[in-house]
DNA sequence: TAGATTGTTAATCGATTAACAATC
DNA sequence: TAGATTGTTAATCGATTAACAATC
């Protein structure tokens, strides 16, 4: 286990080789070098051999890595050994896509309980899970000792469920809600807001529009555009 | 206009700064300085003034920046100036999410029609937003001259929808379904792959349980827990 | 043994933080 | 002018890339 902090960016990683892995342990592939992970991952296999080596020796010098086994010890890394019980917060499109998605998709994680204010939705199900009161939250992450909740409510309500989940033992939060929150040092909070992605986006589009206009203009201009490199 | 290219740090961040200021104006205020943007980012402020200069000197010595002049400076520099048209393949949660997001909370970009494959959804709409059958994407992406667009289809399609929204005119994706995409050079793609993130957050979840556990075991051990840092 | 590929150290690159002169 | 805060340069920190010895 790793004596000084591992960098975020490598966390982040992680998941991804761990993707790979069950989709080539399901190919029934044995064995992977870093160069194949490289390939099916984007990342360099420098960097790949690295964020592994932080955590120990886990391949074999010649032939690679074993699958199965660094499927095994990314696991144990991350902690999704122990399996992972969570509520997410609003019952709402992105509420339902999210508990859809992990109850069916995350081999991983498992959503366990909604809830949502709205009393028309209490009482009905998302797939197999129930959608609880607002009210029942304390009592049903007291109970459950959940520790992980996602938060798809609206903005003025986030900062109300953060405060909630916290008090009753939540430590970790992925946030959908466009709002900075605030919380206790020893809580995680990743925010994930879909309209900021979106928003810088559009500035690699802009740029890459411009280029190509500028590109449009100059080939119009220059005299010989024979050798010209895209780039 | 910057000579060299700007990171992506800096443009992550700049969306963040616009949201800021945007609820700034709405709150009347006219100037604030990179300490109160610190403030309400998390941002440090000679981050924030770092960032804003790769751009031009927008501020005032000694009195801050304008709410307003600034905003106006980001919106231009991100590219959200000009309207932004976009379009989202696969009407399912997600996808409804993200449309009825964008179309009421986001000011900057405008879903102006939804794809899926599923018969059953054309001809609906999504509170103003049409839900179009798959096959009338390639016209309506090059009548609309559509550049951005976001894929929430199941992994297996997204392959073949991002073939076809690059192929008919979009150089931005920003892509939901967890899969490692192929596109062209010109092309960005930006993965929102909501299954990692909670995947990386267990991993801080964990540490942060394990590091409680051992603070609670040496609280207990110890003779003297008198003077007991947390940090 | 020869070939392949890891694990690790060193070099480079990039991003953040600190410091401060410029100036409102 | 005095106080405040920007814009910018220099210093530090951290992450990625390159190189290669270790070893299967």
């Amino acid at each position: 286990m790793p004596d000084r902090a591992i960098s975020k960016s490598v966390i982040k990683r992680l998941p991804i080789y761990l993707r790979i892995l069950d989709q080539l342990i399901q190919r029934k592939v044995d064995m992977v070098s870093s160069k194949e992970l490289s390939y099916e991952s984007g990342f360099t296999a420098e960097q790949i051999r690295k964020d592994l080596a932080y955590f120990g020796a886990f391949g074999t010098r010649g032939a690679g890595y074993n699958t199965a086994y660094l499927r095994e010890k990314i696991i144990k890394i991350i902690g999704l050994d122990k399996k992972i019980e969570t509520v997410v917060f609003g019952a709402g499109n992105l509420g339902t896509a999210l508990t859809r998605y992990n109850s069916t998709k995350n081999p991983y994680v498992n959503v366990i309980a909604v809830f949502d204010r709205d009393s028309r939705l209490v009482g009905k199900k998302i797939d197999e899970i129930d959608i609880y009161a607002l009210e029942d939250a304390p009592q049903f992450i007291e109970k459950h000792g959940i520790k992980v909740a996602v938060i798809s409510v609206p903005a003025a309500a986030a900062q109300e469920v953060t405060d909630l989940a916290v008090h009753h033992g939540v430590i970790a939060i992925l946030n959908f809600a466009p709002v900075k929150l605030n919380y206790p040092e020893h809580v995680q909070v990743h925010n994930a807001d879909l309209t900021l992605e979106l928003q810088s986006l559009i500035y690699y589009s802009s740029a890459e529009e411009e280029r190509l206009e500028r590109l449009r203009k100059e080939t119009k201009g220059s005299k010989s555009p024979k050798s010209f490199t895209l780039e």
